[in-house]
DNA sequence: TTGTGGATGTCGCCG
DNA sequence: CGGCGACGTCCACAA
């Protein structure tokens, strides 16, 4: 039961098919140490909040951030199946080998994830049922994964100062207009960004060398009609706030626009520039 | 180097600090046996594709998923740092130590996820760098993990059939609206769901107690700007389809709306209806 | 805490 | 494969 290794220093521990009460002891000096949790197994997931969800038993990889997200995946998808944001806080314990559906209401001891002076001791090691839960309050949400099996769990200690920079995002695209305002078309001239009104603010508010305003909405990749309904939201706001009698010209920018869209463009007199977030 | 146990049958295999040979090798069996694999160490992270980032060294954690989404996690976020979707090709190689950059150009071999053969053998280990590439097509998108210290590989195999049953979605919400129609109000008879328009489908289309045209849009949350827009959308369209004079109406339905949202509902003529996507 | 809109959004459905 | 809209969207940022 002991471990040889001590915990100490120990970047990543692993254990294979461990019991359940092991797993729980390593799950809790994990959660204790602020390492990054994770658990593959046979499990159920329960979710209750601002929806409701059940799934049935099936292999699962678990994973439980030191920032309390909590993550669900299946082998299949890019989303997990279930999952907690961060700010949860996660527990774990063991249940005497409760039926495959954690859908009672007696799991509400708020004993923390401490470490494991749980509901089972070692002996009822085989019969017994690990169980992870995170919860949240606003909104009040809970999660809660029951495992019949555990192959593996591993604690990870680690940092991340690593900065991501990332191109290719609206900003970038704004940043090449206010650059370069004649991208947009020859004499326009930028007056301000994130200018407000009253339906929100405007990507980029400026003038055409007719000194007519323009309002310029942004997208980083192919419109639909939803963008088209933004511009015109701002249009007809700034309208409204400028008591503009004199007509005001509203600009999509992006890559691309898809028939529908355009369409809508023309129907409300708005226009189209493509145009991309950078140059290649 | 040699494993003493098989890794046929076994559901997990895990190996602690392996050498970057081992790893590789490792991970190319596992991706061959259509496993899902994990790599948790110090790496560097590249992007390239819809947009591109770089992500300096860090100690992050890694998923490949058989189907071909790759997840890049750090210990923070629900999100992943950097990911690839389902439908890539997954790539594990070893590279004399090159620099903490990934950023040369000259890894567009196509040498598939076959066996470890690749670049280095087993005595370059202790100065090799494990990479991980995960590619795709439409779009054009390559993400690049290169390591500098592996803590940990392993190797799931399993499967997940369970079904997800999902409540309180917006499906829900309109399945409520058309078993009691008084519910959005007394004497409403729904006609039709996705009723198409030349703006989209309808999600709720139907008549009041006068025999007026109703419009319903739902949603299952709190609603902000966009939603009321959409709304406008469709009940311009329909309008516009029908050649209508008669006044058509148009109701968000949803739990709550934000002053915003009230404001622009008001100043189009539409309504709104308080109701949750399920009874409690 | 809430509002608002971006995102390498992802995902499912449908043409 | 592209269009379109939902999503327990998540997320950063501002009020």
């Amino acid at each position: 039961m002991t471990t040889s290794r001590s915990t100490q220093s120990v970047r990543a521990v692993t254990l294979e098919r461990p019991t359940p009460t092991a797993a729980r002891d390593a799950i809790a000096d994990g959660l204790d140490r602020e390492a990054l949790v994770t658990v593959f197994g046979r499990c159920t997931v329960d979710y209750d909040g601002r929806a409701s969800s059940q799934l049935a038993a099936g292999d699962r990889h678990v994973m439980l951030k030191p920032d309390g997200a909590a993550l669900v995946h299946t082998d299949e998808g890019q989303q997990p199946v279930n999952w907690q944001p961060p700010g949860c806080a996660h527990d774990v314990f063991c249940e005497p080998a409760a039926g495959a559906d954690g859908s009672d209401g007696s799991e509400t001891d708020g004993s923390g994830s401490g470490s494991g002076s749980d509901d089972v001791t070692a002996s009822d090691t085989d019969t017994a049922t690990l169980v992870l839960e995170s919860t949240r309050s606003t909104p009040e949400e809970r999660l809660l994964v029951c495992f019949q099996d555990v192959l593996q769990v591993s604690t990870f200690a680690g940092t991340d100062e690593g900065e991501l920079t990332l191109s290719g995002t609206e900003s970038d695209l704004r940043d090449r207009i206010l650059d370069s305002p004649d991208l947009l078309e020859s004499g326009f001239t930028p007056l301000a960004t994130e200018r407000d009104t009253s339906a929100g603010a405007i990507d980029i508010y400026g003038e055409d060398d007719a000194g007519r305003t323009v309002v310029v909405e942004l997208k980083r990749r192919r419109v639909g009609p939803d963008a088209v309904s933004q511009l015109r939201r701002y249009v007809d706001a700034l309208e409204r706030d400028l008591h503009a009698d004199a007509t005001l010209r509203g600009i999509l920018v992006a890559p691309s626009v898809t028939e529908r869209a355009q369409r809508l463009l023309g129907e409300h007199g708005l226009e189209f520039v493509s145009l991309e977030p950078t140059d290649e």
